[in-house]
DNA sequence: CCCACGCTTTCCCATATGGGTATATGATAG
DNA sequence: CTATCATATACCCATATGGGAAAGCGTGGG
């Protein structure tokens, strides 16, 4: 098997930095291709392609707009994202305090040989 | 260029599914790889490839305990992941309510026909 | 002191990229 | 109806996988 295809999930399709890229603009509003394409400093072809990966996980929607195509966010995908890792709050902030707790320890130990 | 490394950040570290079971497997307690490969339903070797993408993006630590290995969670890598996709909350009501408005609008449309 | 056990690394594959360039589509404005 | 502009696809690469099998290794324990 190699690795999994990135319109699998929007895990994957969030993984990659353009398209994390691209969610952030779009939340500024609607934009064609092109216009993306330039503020990603990339192709337009380059563009389009992250954008279908964003669509066909449905983070990205489009709409027909006189000569141009506008693509604009549709977030409700992330929603599992962010529970997902909403889901470990309690331990970032646990292993935290462990970790402090063994650094302490290791001083303590240091200090006492 | 080619697919980024799974390595160079948690996003794409949890982009696996197989490694996402094992955070929240972690999330029961510390574990031995072999108890984890078990979980997983996959080979030993493979389940030590895991943790080492998990080991290097810091979202998991190991001690050694005798003749084991434990590996524990450190969550506090996904924090921002929780907070970037956080960033995107006010949105996914908004487009709901957008794509609502969307389908309305495309059933009075088909009505007046 | 040495061995067996638990893990990690190394190989070897098939596959899915992320990008750029060149080309095909498509739909809009005249 | 058609020339054009805006996008999407088709190719072509180099690369980084996820997996299993097999071999390497470190060290805990007896």
């Amino acid at each position: 098997m190699a690795r999994a295809a990135t319109t699998s999930d929007v895990f994957n399709a969030i993984a990659e930095p353009q398209r994390r890229k691209i969610l952030v603009l779009l939340r500024a509003g609607e934009r064609p291709v092109t216009e993306l394409a330039v503020e990603l400093g990339m192709t337009q072809p380059g563009a389009s392609k992250h954008l279908r990966v964003l669509r066909e996980v449905g983070l990205v929607r489009d709409r027909k707009a006189g000569k141009h195509r506008l693509y604009g966010l549709d977030a409700r995908g992330l929603r599992p994202v962010h529970e997902w890792t909403g889901g470990f709050e309690r331990f970032w902030n646990e292993s935290f305090d462990r970790l402090d707790a063994y650094v302490r320890d290791l001083k303590q130990a240091r200090q006492e040989e």
